[in-house]
DNA sequence: CCGACTTCGATGTATATACATCTATCATGC
DNA sequence: GCATGATAGATGTATATACATCGAAGTCGG
């Protein structure tokens, strides 16, 4: 139990390498990894849009973080905001023509980084790494912070 | 084989939510987890101090990152520059003796929260991250760059 | 010595992240 | 209908991150 043990130190360390290979690999199309995630996440959401506080959940990301990560998709026209007519409160993120034709396009690359990661961490490590993140994700979720629960 | 298995997603979603679980336990103190790091870093480099290139290689993280993360680290006047008289372009960073006391005052609370978070993970999902953490930082080292060899 | 090349770190610029706070809107009780 | 409190996002400010580039300093062949 010493400070050389620090996951916090450990979790960013990883997901810096980590994203500069994705980073690396979506080059040609000019977006980050960061922002490839956002337009997927976009995208997962459905085709009625995603509710920002919706995205901000499932990211596990600060809501004004969203705010400002959305900008430059919105400025490059690859997102847009739509209201909601029941709750003129809420924005509603939606993929644009162009942002669709985006995630199509980067899906041949991210595949590449993918391939490229995970046979540098190895098969199995990968597998392990990847259900361990998604654990302390769903963790995090739940000890986290439940107001409601 | 498809986006939603993203371990860049993954990584940075779990980074943020330790990141953010860390940042709270050491508020009281006005330093951020990342600060804490860097400057656990320079002090387990030694007391001859920490070569910048070192620790930016230590941490994986660009070296005008690193540049960059000292700055207010030295504007507060916890960390310190030194030249080298050998190479004159070369930058040692030291910690001050305000460095070195902010580092002991942090100890209880990382502890705090790095209890925390492995109870909240469990101790077998923590120790295992901890582990796959490591083997991806080693191999992102090994196979991301290395142009001597 | 000197010019070419390399190496170390810093700067310009842009995005990523989050806390404190603000504004606008909604829901509720009266 | 209206005051009050709650909720959804946005903004001010500060740090974190990295690519392209720059400047200073070392190395080395001539």
């Amino acid at each position: 139990m010493m400070a050389a043990d620090c996951l916090c130190f450990r979790a960013r360390r990883t997901s810096r390498a980590i994203t500069r290979l994705y980073d690396e690999a979506l080059r040609p199309l000019g977006v980050h990894a960061t922002q490839l995630t956002l337009l997927n996440a976009i995208t997962m959401c459905g085709a009625a849009g995603a509710p920002m506080g919706r995205l901000a959940s499932v990211l596990a990301m600060d809501a004004t973080t969203l705010s400002r990560n959305l900008r430059p998709l919105i400025a490059a026209k690859l997102v847009r905001l739509a209201r909601q007519p029941a709750d003129a409160r809420t924005r509603i993120a939606k993929l644009t023509p162009s942002g669709e034709r985006l995630v199509e396009a980067a899906l041949p690359l991210w595949t590449d980084a993918h391939r490229r990661v995970v046979s540098m961490l190895g098969i199995e490590t990968a597998a392990g790494l990847r259900a361990l993140l998604d654990a302390a994700a769903g963790a995090a979720a739940e000890g986290g912070n439940h107001p409601g629960t």
